[in-house]
DNA sequence: ATAGTTAATCGTAAATATACGATAAATAAT
DNA sequence: ATTATTTATCGTATATTTACGATTAACTAT
């Protein structure tokens, strides 16, 4: 007797986590935001420098990491000059060391 | 002028945090694996019991924590006991953590 | 006005992810 | 031996992701 239910409601932490850990989940991105967390900001242009993907491949990580919350994306035309969005930032590595934490309360943290 | 590369050599730290991070990318299987961290270990079934999910989905998210190597699955038929892998899980635990470090040089930590 | 620069967006192809029901395998219980 | 239990795996459909080149938009500089 399998259950069918297409959407599942999860806790507000439980989605901000997965929708952080998602972004971060490419080597790529992983690498856009150390970059950004070491130089502050910088624009498209340094990372298609030292990246070896196409401008849009580029263009398209940085997008999700927008999405993600994890940056922000000042125009400065006609360049746009991205940093990371602290607050967000803050708010994820607070949720993966609650993650991590020796003990937790599960049903204090997880709710359906 | 363009770059096309199918194929990036990235560290294998960081290849490590996009697999731990992309396994972490969806709310299911994070439930899975608080309920785990609390529980210490529970069977496919546990789960089912709790996850609105139909059990092959279950079986699916489960192998996907698997080859990340966040989980183990002991065979105790005809169920499988699924653990933390404590090793890995602290491992990742230490990648997060150097990734949210305030300050950190991004040339020691990033070698593409 | 024209040309150059920067970076998003579009269109597309291929791969991967997510969900399901059905089936199979492996064992335990009757 | 037969039946029940548990859970992986298969087949499938749909959605999302990742990559590319080409184009477009927005501005600068000449």
């Amino acid at each position: 007797m399998n259950k069918t239910l297409q959407q599942i409601k999860y806790s507000q932490e439980t989605e901000d986590l997965a929708r952080f850990s998602k972004a971060l989940g490419h080597p790529t991105r992983l690498i856009i935001l150390k970059y950004l967390s070491n130089q502050s900001c910088c624009y498209t242009g340094d990372l298609v420098d030292i990246l070896p993907l196409a401008q849009s491949t580029i263009s398209q990580h940085l997008k999700e990491l927008k999405e993600a919350g994890l940056i922000d994306g000042e125009v400065n035309p006609p360049r746009i000059r991205y940093c990371i969005n602290q607050k967000n930032w803050k708010k994820s590595k607070k949720l993966f060391q609650t993650l991590f934490q020796e003990d937790f309360n599960f049903f204090s943290v997880v709710k359906l």
